[in-house]
DNA sequence: TCAATAGTGTCTATAAGACAGTATGGC
DNA sequence: GCCATACTGTCTTATAGACACTATTGA
């Protein structure tokens, strides 16, 4: 027994969206000490007068300088690691948000620069990967495992298109978290017999590079998929 | 930007045990204000040099009283509402523990008493439910919620009995957290046809009620359950 | 013998995997 | 016509759901 000691309490965020195919998150480059120079989830201390996911929205819209954010924010989970920061004792309540096409981001206040990049070039190593402050490597993995399984068996990846949508652009979404397509015929069977996944529209949209114009839909009410569509590729690595 | 306001950081726990079939929740009635009378969750501070973790697994054994704790411990979520508690501002990281058969617990050293509840009874307002403090309700809930799930997907039931034990044991663990039984023939060839949920012995166990004697088993390697075994009573409510 | 519990087998329905084929646009 | 993309259909295989049956103990 030592009483309570005093703890900052800070949230981190792993905003994801799909950027030309490709799965991409939004890092920025500290402009303070610690970790000056190094990339790292945006992120910031909560504030008295409000909970963890309320300051997860709030940063998030200081740092990407989004006002009407369209898409989903959740926890993802609370690290802590006593030598997690050299200034002082914090515990950070990491969130994971994502959303359709978010446009290039504006340096914040703290923040020398911001922009987004390929999450599996950051995390596999590609070229000119950052290695990130913080444990926020750990973060963006976690956060990176989170959203591939879940879009197995909720209809989260509808969060990542604007309405309305086709189905080719859903299943790129699959395919860019994924890194692999799934099977064409099957994607299509699974996402139309899921009752309230999409609902169709009368519309077409226009084709692409001279290919037939894909049919438009927009989200559904039902936020699970029962059963799962699973990932074909290697499971269970990360 | 107001700079970094103190928080304290707590830990709250989930324990779960099946006894005598019924699916348990450790609960301490709070000997001190706020909430003095009521029963709770058992927590406590975290401090300065461990993490959120560290100090689950201390208060685990302080409040149970058991030494070497063969069970399991992760992360649930992170309770941060400005008004959680009267006394000031602290957020709390919430965590689920299960165990074979634990001991009926001593009362520990701020806890009046403390005892096992059947957890359905708390939550679905069985005969002398009580009225739990702060927002423990609600992590009780996430936490059921959880293993609940994590039954379906992962080998956790495992963690519920005691080496070796037999599949009619292991069913009742389903049986007592999921509510009603999974059926007897399709259980059986779901545990033995995944590869790693358990492992045979030649040892029979001895017979029960006049009954045929089981088969024993021991804990196998493997940690999930592809493809997951599906609770088939009523679904996503809770 | 019976009651009680443990364990096996089988038929059917569902849904996924694989992959071939057809349709509709721009040029 | 061609190419490119969108969409449909079908065969096979894996697996769950339902449920009937057999086996082994104690009294």
């Amino acid at each position: 027994m030592s009483g309570h000691p005093p703890f900052a309490v800070t949230v981190d965020l792993a905003v994801f969206t799909i950027r030309d195919g490709v799965f991409s998150v939004l890092l920025v480059e500290r402009g303070v000490e610690p970790f000056a120079g190094s990339w790292a989830l945006p992120g910031g201390f909560v504030e008295v007068a409000e909970d963890a996911e309320t300051a997860a929205w709030r940063e998030l819209v200081e740092e990407t300088g989004v006002e009407r954010f369209e898409g989903h924010l959740e926890q993802l989970r609370t690290y802590s690691a006593p030598d997690r920061d050299p200034r002082m004792r914090v515990v950070s309540v990491a969130h994971v948000a994502f959303a359709p096409d978010l446009p290039e981001p504006t340096a914040g206040s703290d923040a020398a620069n911001a922009r987004w990049w390929s999450v599996d070039d950051v995390l596999d190593g590609g070229p000119d990967a950052p290695a990130l402050a913080f444990d926020h490597e750990q973060i963006l993995r976690d956060a990176r495992e989170r959203i591939r399984a879940k879009l197995e068996y909720t209809t989260l990846a509808r969060e990542f298109v604007t309405e309305p949508f086709t189905l080719p652009e859903l299943r790129r979404v699959y395919t860019a978290v994924w890194g692999s397509p799934p099977d064409l015929g099957n994607f299509r069977r699974k996402v139309l017999g899921t009752d309230g996944f999409v609902v169709p529209t009368d519309a077409h949209g226009v084709s692409t590079a001279g290919g037939r114009p894909a049919l438009l839909y927009r989200r559904g009410r039902a936020s699970e998929i029962q059963p799962p569509m699973l990932r074909t590729t290697t499971r269970g690595s990360d």
